[in-house]
DNA sequence: AACCAGGACACAA
DNA sequence: TTGTGTCATGGT
């Protein structure tokens, strides 16, 4: 067993546990103590958020240490970001109460799959299906002494290669027909993931709506979490939830307008913008940002 | 115990 | 174009 590596990041602004749990990955677990672990590209990996800064570890050579830096997006200046959102009270609330909220860029593959099981899913449900497919059909990681077993996330040559009734043994329901047939669209060539993130916002959906159960919401989740594209606006019950609670109260807007007010409304970085709605949407409902909540009404009415 | 979940799809109106 | 039923499964 090779020795673990340890490499302290400096960063400020960043909220390891909101953006890990936050629905755009779905194979990261936090221990007890607050420790993360997950697999990046095959390898096992331990973060934890310290003072003014992430820690982490690895039992791997050191060049994934840049992969772990493009994953969690570091050198990324969330100020900046959030400074391009759009004055309203809605992101504004949104922002003091999920300060440190990020966007992660993911495999691309490992997030298509992911989505397409996503739909009419919990968070937690997700997570349970892709840890069995994980577990299932995955390459074993290797981990230190003594952690549990842990399992890349299998290709699309190794999914392509299943049958329906094997991907419905992970729980997936219908899912399992989209998954396979995506596979096989993947493995034989006929979807260049990686090739997307070099083409235009509308080519890439197009290609990626290609996919049997890829519809424009999870394209859009794709497209957002990773190939690069921040205009990327997923629009899921939740954000719809808030576009239509937060933005229009009383009025019920159509489908049409209201996908014109996102495309005009958010601006260049309205992915981050829908990342923030959507999160804070789901602490109001859980009841979590009560507090926030009440702090902001009261400036806002008093 | 109902209701709903980071939807897509076929089909009706 | 916009609305509805269907598709599995299980958390809350």
């Amino acid at each position: 067993m090779p020795p673990i590596r340890e490499q302290f990041f400096p960063v400020l602004h960043y909220d390891l546990d909101a953006t890990l749990a936050s629905g755009q990955v779905f194979r990261w677990n936090r221990d007890a103590d607050g420790i993360w672990q997950g697999i990046l590209k095959g390898r096992w990996i331990q973060l934890k958020s310290v003072s003014e800064g992430i820690q982490a570890r690895t039992l791997e050579d050191p060049d994934v240490w840049m992969e772990l830096e493009h994953f969690l997006q570091l050198s990324v200046d969330l100020a900046a970001i959030l400074e391009q959102f759009p004055p309203d009270p809605p992101l504004q609330e949104s922002i003091a109460a999920c300060h440190g909220l990020r966007l992660l860029r993911q495999d691309p593959w490992e997030c298509l799959a992911s989505f397409i099981l996503s739909s009419t899913k919990q968070i937690v449900q997700i997570q349970q299906i892709v840890a069995l497919l994980c577990q299932r059909y995955g390459d074993p990681v290797p981990v230190p002494a003594g952690h549990a077993p842990a399992f890349g996330f299998p290709g699309p040559d190794r999914l392509a290669a299943l049958t329906d009734d094997e991907l419905r043994a992970c729980k997936m329901g219908y899912r399992a027909k989209g998954l396979l047939a995506t596979s096989r669209q993947v493995a034989e060539g006929r979807l260049d993931l990686n090739g997307l993130s070099g083409e235009e916002l509308e080519t890439a959906r197009e290609a990626l709506m290609t996919c049997p159960g890829v519809g424009r919401k999870i394209a859009d989740c794709v497209l957002l979490f990773s190939l690069g594209f921040e205009q990327s606006f997923p629009v899921d019950v939740w954000v719809q939830k808030a576009l239509r609670e937060l933005y229009f109260p009383r009025r019920r807007p159509t489908p049409r307008r209201l996908a014109t007010f996102i495309d005009t409304h958010f601006g260049p970085q309205a992915g981050y913008a829908q990342q923030y709605l959507f999160h804070y949407m789901r602490m109001i409902k859980s009841g979590k940002a009560a507090s926030a909540n009440r702090k902001l009404e009261g400036t806002a009415h008093g």
